[in-house]
DNA sequence: GGTAGACCTGGACGC
DNA sequence: GCGTCCAGGTCTACC
C-alpha cells in the first residue's frame, strides 16, 4: 500500500482532533475507536475520470501521521489528497492561535482542545450543515450515508487490502458527492432515495452555485476561506444561499475558522437549561446565552462547543470510544 | 421587525 | 399494522 508520512503541529493529538466534532461520525468518514485508524474516501478531481481513494490516517508518534492510500496516486493528486486531510484535521492552524483561545478559556488548556473537525472541501461542510437543520442527529447520519452511497463514486478496493479492513461497512467505500453530480441529480432521487426531504431543491441548487464561478454568479470558495474577509460579509453573504439561514450560517462560520458566531439551536436550549440554569421562553434562553459567551470575543464557539461536548463525554464517555453505530447516534441531549 | 404555518422524515405512541 | 403526533431550522406570507 502507498503511504506517506505528514508533518503535523507538535500539539496535534489525532483521536482527540478528529472526535470533536460531531461530523466525524457523518460518512464517508470512519472512525476506528478500536485501532484508533481514521478513514474514509476522498476525490482527486471533480471530473468524469476522477478516481476516488480510500486514505487511513493514523498517529505514529507526537507530530506524525502515517497515512495509508488505497492505491498508486500521482504526484499531483497527492497534493490535492493532502491539502484535504489538512482542511479536515485543521494541520494549518498555528500553535499561536490555540494558545490564544486557552488564554481566553482556561478549561480547555489542560486537555489541549482547540481544533474542530470538518469536511476535506466547504461544500461538503455545507451540504453538511443543511442535513443536520430541522432534523435529529440519526436522521442526518442517515441522509449523509445515503448521499454517498446512491449519488458518490465509489473507490475500486482490492480484496482484503488493509485500507479496506478499516472501514467499517460496504458504505464506506463511497465518496462524499462532488457539487457535479449533486447538481446533476435528480430532485426525485434525492427524496426518493437519499431521503432528504423538502432539502432536494436546495441541495441542488447550493451544487449549482459551487460549480460556477464567481463571475458566472458562483459561489467565491477563495473570498469565504479567506480570513481578511469580515466576518459580516460571510455572514450576510451566507444566509443569501438557499437551505441556510441563522443557525446555518453561523455553523458553516465555525467550519470556516471564525468563532465569534454561535449556531444555537434546542439543543443549546436544553444545554442553556440543564447546565447554565436559564429560564425562560428558547427565545429567551438564547438571549442569554450569546450575552453568556460574549466574553470569550472572537472564540466563543469553541468554548460553547467545548462545554457542550464535555456533557456529552460525561454522558458517553471519550468521543474516540464511540462507535459510529451505536454510541454514535445517541449522543444528543435529545436522544440521552 | 415579528409571527404563524408549511415543509419532510423518522420515531414514539395508542389502538 | 395503521394512524396520529411530535421534533427539528428555513422560508414565505402576513400583520
Amino acid at each position: 500500500m502507498p503511504t506517506c508520512t505528514l508533518r503535523v503541529p507538535a500539539d496535534f493529538d489525532l483521536a482527540r482532533d478528529v472526535c470533536s466534532y460531531g461530523y466525524f461520525l457523518l460518512a464517508p468518514n470512519h472512525w476506528n475507536p478500536r485501532t484508533r485508524v481514521f478513514s474514509r474516501v476522498l476525490a482527486t478531481r471533480d471530473g468524469a475520470h476522477s478516481k476516488p481513494v480510500i486514505v487511513a490516517i493514523r498517529q505514529l508518534r507526537k507530530a506524525a501521521l502515517r497515512v495509508t492510500f488505497s492505491r498508486a496516486v500521482t504526484r499531483e493528486d497527492k497534493q490535492i489528497l493532502v491539502a484535504q486531510i489538512t482542511r479536515m484535521l485543521r494541520l494549518d492552524e498555528s500553535a499561536e492561535r490555540i494558545a490564544a483561545f486557552h488564554a481566553r478559556d482556561p478549561r480547555s488548556e489542560p486537555s489541549g482542545r482547540g481544533r474542530l473537525f470538518r469536511s476535506p472541501t466547504l461544500f461538503e461542510d455545507v451540504i453538511k450543515t443543511v442535513t443536520s437543520c430541522n432534523v435529529q442527529w440519526p436522521g442526518t447520519i442517515q441522509m449523509n450515508q445515503r448521499l454517498c452511497e446512491v449519488i458518490g463514486s465509489k473507490a475500486a478496493v482490492a480484496r482484503g487490502k488493509r485500507v479496506a479492513r478499516d472501514a467499517a461497512n460496504a458504505a464506506d467505500v463511497y465518496a462524499f458527492p462532488t457539487p457535479k453530480q449533486l447538481a446533476r441529480a435528480r430532485v426525485t432521487t434525492l427524496r426518493a432515495r437519499c431521503r432528504v426531504g423538502y432539502r432536494d431543491q436546495r441541495i441542488i441548487d447550493l451544487a449549482s452555485l459551487f460549480l460556477r464561478s464567481p463571475r458566472q454568479g458562483g459561489i467565491d470558495q477563495a473570498w469565504f476561506e479567506d480570513p481578511q474577509t469580515p466576518d459580516d460579509a460571510v455572514c450576510a453573504a451566507l444566509v443569501k444561499l438557499p437551505g441556510i439561514g441563522p443557525y446555518a450560517a453561523a455553523n458553516i462560520m465555525q467550519l470556516l475558522g471564525r468563532y465569534s458566531r454561535l449556531p444555537l439551536d434546542t439543543e443549546s436550549v436544553r444545554h442553556g437549561r440543564t447546565i447554565l440554569g436559564f429560564k425562560g421562553s428558547p427565545a429567551q434562553v438564547m438571549k442569554r446565552l450569546h450575552k453568556h459567551y460574549e466574553s470569550f470575543g472572537p472564540d466563543a464557539f469553541r468554548s460553547y462547543w467545548f462545554e457542550l461536548w464535555d456533557f456529552y463525554e460525561s454522558k458517553r464517555g471519550p468521543a474516540s470510544t464511540w462507535d459510529r453505530e451505536s454510541t454514535g447516534k445517541t449522543f444528543t441531549a435529545a436522544l440521552l
